[in-house]
This record gives C-alpha cells, structure tokens and sequence, in this order.
DNA sequence: CTAATAGTGTCTTTCAGACATTATCCT
DNA sequence: AGGATAATGTCTGAAAGACACTATTAG
C-alpha cells in the first residue's frame, strides 16, 4: 500500500484525500451447496424479472464481509449459523449494470434438511449450475464447487452435509456427488476409517448387516495422499 | 444479491439507492514472494515512518483488480509482466487508520534475478515475515505462502521461481525451500521427472557429472498424491 | 433356510523411501 | 587414476484396487 502516514489527514500525490476517489460498492453473494437425491445443488433466490441469483447484499458501512454474508443468508435464505468462507472477488466494472458493484463470492454448505422448507434449489451438473444464474453467479459456483472439493479431501465432511451420526456407505455416496465419481467400497473404507470415531450404535435400515453409525473425529483429516483415491 | 432490477433507478426497500450508501476504499496488495540464499523472502517497499508494506494502491474508478495489482507492482516495486492471483479480501474495519478500507490480497512469485536491484526484501519463516509489516499484511504473506505451498503440489514450478532451464536439483532445492522440508533426492526426482521435459543441454557445474537441464512441460501437472512427498 | 447388505482378509500392482551402483564430468 | 556429483537400478514396506470371503440382520 501507499498508505504514507496514519490521521485522516492523509493526501496522495496529487494532493487529493482519501474520500476524493470515487468508490465502489461492494457486495457480498453465498453460493450454498447442498445435496438432494444425490446429486449437488445450490441454493437460489428468486428476482423480480423472474430469473434466479444467490443471495446477496451490500456491505454497510463499517460492516465486516462476514456480517454481510451471514445477514445476506438470514434474510434472503431464512438459514442461520451456516460456516461459510471466502471464494474471490469479482469485479468486471460491467458486472452489475446498476452501477460499479463489486462482490465477494462466499461458500458455503450444509444438509438440505436443514434448509427452510420453501428453499428454492437449482442443480449443479459438475462445476455448471443447470439453470442460468443472475450476473457472474454461475462462474461463482463454480468457484464454489472447486473449493468444496479441494476441502473435502483434506478433511472428512469438513461442511458437515452429513447428519452427526452417518454411516460408511452414507459417506462414501457424499463424496460420490461432490467428486462426480464412483469410489471403491474397500478403499474408500480404509481412507476415512481413521477419521471418524464408531458410536456404538448402528442403522436400522431394511434388510441386511445393519451398518455402523459413526461420527466426524475431532480433527477429521484425511491422509496427505487423499486427492489420489478421490480424484480421477 | 437482493437487486432487483435493472438501470440506475434501483432502490432498496428503505427507498435508498445505490449511491445513498457510503461505500468503503479498496485497496490491492501483493505479495511478492521469491528465494533468496535457500530461503524465501518477500518484497516490501518502504514506508514515511520508516516501516516496511507490501506493494500495493487503490483501486481507481472503473478499474479491475487485476489492473490496479499491476499498476501497484509496477509503480512500487518495478515490477512488469510478473503474474498473481486474488488470495483474500481483508475487511477489518479498523485495519487502516485513514477509513474504512477494505484490501484485496494477491500473491506472487518470480526470480530473485528478475527484481530490480533495489528491492527490498524481508525473509520470511515458514509463514512468518522475519519484520513487522503495516496493517495485516504479515498476515497476508502467510497466506501467499499457504497459496504458493498449494500451487507448488499441484504442478512444477507454475510461478516460474527458476529459471527457463533447470537441474533436478535446482529443482528440489527450490521445493525444499518453500515446503521448509528436507525432500528425498531419487523420491523427488520420480514425483517430477515426468512433468519436466529434457533439453540436451547440460549445466556445467565444478567437478562432478554435469546435470541435465530441464525445462517446464507444457502442464506440469504433478501426480494427485504428490501431497504425501511433498508435506509431512 | 435365503436374500441382502456390512465389514474384513488377501492378492497384485504401484510407488515412496532407502541404498547401492553405474555414468560422466573435473583435476 | 581418483574424487565428485548425476542418474539409475533394486529391494522393502505401505497402500490402493480388485475380489472373495465372512458377519449380521430381515424375511
């Protein structure tokens, strides 16, 4: 920074102070992942002229992107306490035909029963959302869909899409969606076996060996060589 | 996002339009990383009071990101042509003296060779700047090293921190020092050899065999489980 | 009992790590 | 020749992929 001197009597170059310079707005947008029969989508809210976007909103003033991001969930998604972070900025000047709007692109995921019943959802094919999203929302996606992937190979359900207590089998079809990819029974067993901690109680599922119920571990990690198991 | 519609007539639900909101500065900052006698190190510029910052400026009406980085790399530190990529928005509202400016972090990394001559640059261990830096950016270079550790996994040298050519040893050398990781040489040598392409060209060293010199393939792409080499 | 699903044992292949060996320069 | 460094071959252990086998439920 050129940041020269502290006060507010700080003047650059050409002599003009900080509040001389015209300034963007800035916004923050959610892109919310969750899995519905086995398959990933994001959460969507409507727009007047009928098309779909993520829930957003602008930063008041003195308000930290993280404020935003939760109050952008509460009001327009109705979810509360949802763990999100940071994707990218996006700023092309024409992004936003209001006017210089820049967003900070935020991810985020949880369980699709823990979504407000009246949440509209739209499919995610791979890194492409299956519907067209307002302004650059579909690139955040995919941004979203990156990161999701690259953070659950380093821990197990480390967004907790999964319940508290899940099942191997209910893990491994998780992964399956977010990896776009049928994973081995065995091997995906022994990668996550030391990542998760056995309640003693097991699924009571129909018919057969009744599965064990396990929970995540305190850290969850994922041994180092995770990526080569769950990427092609 | 809660626009709603297009054209500057837009107003929220208090009547207010976009530009009734007072809207933060923001900032670029880049954190340049190269090595330097084995060890990483980062390049500040000097401040009035006598402390150290990492290059950057304000971004200015209209302009990308992108474009104000660059200008930023260019007029503080003489920098052209030097690649990075977004890292983090940081967003403390009192994180600048001067107002409410928010901060877009990107990192980079080339050539010690390539910086001009008077370049100032602070060492830098593990994560931490060997100086205090202003504002957050100390926190900033940690995550450019995070970033560099991430991208140096997933391919071979994709910031080009050697030279168009290099030995396998310059090779390991300079991996050893941004993973701060003892590497085995015949181990290191298998993970790389086939995301390097020979030239027939060999360095002439002292006394000793001479080495091949190498140069990036085209991708560079490193096995999936490079991770389990590379970290601890 | 059979059907169905959960979980384990085992074999093969691959590859990291360690070590020894060969190759090719210098003096 | 002898020293030094690069590059490669070989052995071992760990782990993934494939497959078969055992375990435990419902009917």
């Amino acid at each position: 920074m050129a940041r020269q001197s502290a006060g507010t009597s700080w003047r650059d170059r050409a002599g003009k102070s900080l509040t001389d310079y015209p300034r963007p707005s800035v916004a923050v947008d959610v892109a919310v992942l969750t899995v519905r029969t086995g398959r990933l989508h994001v959460v969507v809210v409507g727009r007047p002229d009928g098309g779909w976007a993520l829930p957003g909103t602008f930063l008041r003033p003195g308000e930290r992107l993280a404020d935003a991001a939760e109050r952008a969930l509460r009001t327009k998604a109705g979810l509360t306490g949802t763990g999100f972070h940071q994707l990218a900025m996006f700023d092309a000047p024409d992004r936003d035909d209001r006017g210089w709007v820049l967003s900070m692109a935020h991810g985020a995921a949880l369980p699709s029963e823990d979504l407000p019943a009246d949440t509209q959802l739209v499919r995610v094919d791979g890194r492409t959302v299956a519907e067209p999203l307002a302004f650059d929302h579909a690139a955040m996606v995919a941004h979203a869909v990156d990161d999701l992937r690259e953070r659950y190979t380093r821990r197990v359900d480390p967004s907790g899409l999964l319940q508290e207590t899940f099942t191997v089998l209910e893990l491994r079809r998780l992964y399956e969606t977010v990896f776009d990819r049928a994973l081995p029974k065995d091997s995906f067993r022994r990668l996550v076996i030391d990542a998760i901690t056995p309640t003693g109680r097991t699924a009571s599922v129909g018919s057969g060996r009744p599965a064990e119920l396990f929970r995540r571990r305190g850290d969850g990690d994922l041994a180092p060589g995770a990526a080569r198991v769950l990427t092609d």
